[in-house]
DNA sequence: CCTATGCAAATACACAGACATAAACTACTT
DNA sequence: AAGTAGTTTATGTCTGTGTATTTGCATAGG
């Protein structure tokens, strides 16, 4: 094969994707080696690496020693979805964005939110309700549960005028979580603060966050009629 | 500081990553510099470089040249959704899984899916209504279009035995998407395929799909009654 | 026929050195 | 004060080499 030369990762990645794409490396086959491929390429076997570890990364390929590096038969994309502060969201949107507390209560937890966050009997935590506008219309109800055991210093906040999602973000940046997404019918409270009729179908995501292991709010938001969340990949 | 020795790019991420967690390195500071981390962990600087490129490509920090390296103030957490196909999801569940093509159509592109798909006036398109079952239960009502100039073979697909999910993703594994999820009220075909009264709010999942910037087909998948859809990050 | 063991092949990771590149900074000019 | 050109600096990338680790395969033993 013709050798070229200056190729950096990224040409060599693309050089790659475009030839398992036109099927010159059908799916399931076998590529050639690092060694041989930098051959081709004229390039060090690092390179070549640093290439086939992205596309290994993105679930284009996999890679086993000895075994080499395979095009995998059924590609597992990913959609990543950005979760972003709803305020982020209405301003992308040009909107004016409007925050109001509706409720804050210390309660003890019940029983669903124990099993949901791994809490004792009687631990105390911090519910909050609220809702968020985009020019003056409804847009987002949000139920939250926060564990005092695990943020204390949150009793010192009222959320009067900053949301828990953005206090809890600046708090707590770095979490992991769990989302759920579902279609809800519109009752009680959601369809008085989202002004719909009852039944309406609602957008809602659910999600469990923790720190370091120790679980830190559960927050129920639900979109206001209508509302799409959007993705690519 | 003391140099440790034997670590690993991973060691080397999960310390930096630490001490981001612990603000030891708050939100927006500058952190050290590659060679000097390098010479606090008794490595080479390109170990280093690995360590932090990963956080960056995470979201945690920011790197720009003669900028240096930064922690983020607002960390954009992406949830990552893996796009499985239903049968997937179903078997994963350990329920029977059973297909059934309701109707399938050659017809001139509607107005509507010429503007979402890009097309010219008149192009012609493969419309396809699908049934997925999940033990003998309504699981997923499957509207496609299909675009018969990118995939012209598809014309010879009949589609009985097989979803055109499942023949679209062997036919053009790696492919660009564009999702948005919502939720909306069953209605004709969808509240009869889907066995709900009326009005039943229902999860759905709209979806774009190009190959190599040519546009394949566009999906809507619209669940059973109390579907949630679940992801981690 | 099955299992254990050893060899070899391919990837995974690391290192030191080098050059490229972008951007922050400085000094100079207008 | 504002623009401009040169310098410096931290990251980005590549190279060539070396070692570690996993695992496919063959071979030997039960």
């Amino acid at each position: 094969m013709s050798a070229q030369k200056n190729m950096g990762f990224q040409d060599i990645r693309d050089e790659v994707l475009n030839r398992i794409q036109t099927r010159i490396w059908p799916q399931g086959s076998l590529l050639p080696t690092e060694l041989e491929l930098a051959a081709e390429f004229g390039c060090a076997r690092a390179t070549v690496n640093r290439a086939l570890r992205e596309l290994a990364d993105e679930g284009i390929i996999t890679r086993r020693r000895k075994g080499g590096t395979r095009v995998v038969t059924t590609p597992v994309k990913q959609a990543k979805l950005p979760i972003t502060v709803v305020r982020q969201t209405i301003e992308d949107m040009n909107a004016e964005y409007r925050y109001a507390l509706v409720s804050r209560n210390m309660i003890s937890c019940p029983p669903w939110l124990q099993a949901k966050l791994g809490l004792q009997e009687g631990a105390q935590v911090l519910h909050l309700n609220c809702m968020h506008h985009a020019d003056n219309r409804p847009f987002q109800f949000e139920e939250r549960w926060i564990n005092t055991d695990t943020v204390p210093h949150v009793v010192d906040q009222d959320f009067l005028t900053i949301g828990p999602n953005e206090w809890l973000l600046s708090e707590i940046p770095f979490s992991d979580a769990e989302i759920a997404f579902s279609a809800v019918p519109a009752t009680g409270q959601l369809q008085e603060f989202l002004s719909v009729p009852p039944g309406t179908p609602l957008f809602q995501l659910e999600r469990i966050t923790w720190f370091q292991n120790k679980p830190v709010t559960f927050v129920r938001m639900t979109f206001h009629q209508g509302y799409q969340m959007r993705t690519k990949y």
